[in-house]
DNA sequence: TTTGACGTTGACGTTCGCGTAAGTTTGTGA
DNA sequence: TCACAAACTTACGCGAACGTCAACGTCAAA
């Protein structure tokens, strides 16, 4: 699933830093909390095709919410299998919660493109002018509610009544 | 998809809060923010059925990354709505845009799950004792390349070579 | 009436994930 | 050799999302 590349590529920091979309400051601080280790050139940093495996992991880590020292735990994985079966257990306890947490996500993630889309298509019809017809009206019903929240303690209706 | 409580119900701060594994202090924010407005009981805050609705959403918004303002656009819709047909078309784009970012997103999540699953099928085989088998070792490639990122500098791999 | 649980409003503190200078060093072309 | 870009280190700053007091009000039970 990782990008093809040469196994014996080396990046610079700024190309790196184009490719994934962030800056060279970035890929910095992640190197200062020991998430990545490129070797230098000089003071340079050089990077191998593994680092920029790493990078990839870590930003696909973020993008579903990983913090940035849970990622690490994650890319520390073969260290933790060094240190002993002491560690191993605890963390395939971690390892297990998270991907609870993860399939928890993917629902909400679902739950929330359908919202959105609901959201959508009701803009849509107004765009047209035409009130919501009943299929919009349906797929929008949580909106409904949501926005009943807001309208109601202006319209009156105090005691449930 | 809203839990089924009658829509007359009211509930204290506390109870939202241990419902939702939140302090009151965090609902109390996300009123300053205009996220929700509970109505009073004196001072004291009573929330709906509606309010408990809006929380849901917003809870769930933010565990797939969303920002509370972004959430609280979501859930000012009808304001938007309301507001003219020059505010729809923005709305719409910036909302067709998170849909492609959660869509990115749900993939995310998917190879998250696999990744983690594969290393802890790792970690598994090493607990008892045994070198992973292939099968594991083959849905474990991007484990091992990870691994081959922190090995090689100590190892001497130094140009390439 | 006092206790104690629960609630309120500020206001300042904290953590995370970088941004942003400031000043220095390094490498490359004219 | 000079200049200039690009990379480096050091260090302070910032916005988001709350946490954590402090100081006070309120209401039912003892």
């Amino acid at each position: 699933m990782i990008k093809p590349v040469a196994p014996d590529s080396e990046f610079t920091i700024r190309e790196l830093a184009q490719e994934f979309d962030v800056t060279p400051r970035t890929l910095r601080f992640y190197e200062q909390k020991g998430m990545i280790t490129p070797s230098r050139r000089g003071a340079a940093r050089i990077y191998s095709a593994a680092d920029r495996a790493r990078i990839e992991l870590i930003l696909r880590g973020k993008r579903v919410g990983f913090a940035l020292d849970e990622i690490k735990e994650i890319l520390d994985l073969e260290a933790i299998d060094r240190g002993g079966r002491e560690r191993l257990e605890p963390a395939i306890e971690r390892f297990t919660a998270r991907i609870q947490v993860l399939e928890q996500q993917r629902e909400d993630v679902e739950r929330a493109i359908a919202e959105l889309q609901a959201g959508l298509a009701w803009m849509r019809e107004r765009l047209e002018d035409r009130t919501p017809s009943d299929d919009v009206r349906r797929r929008a019903r949580a909106f409904e509610a949501l926005a009943q929240a807001r309208l109601d303690p202006w319209s009156g209706a105090p005691s449930a009544g």
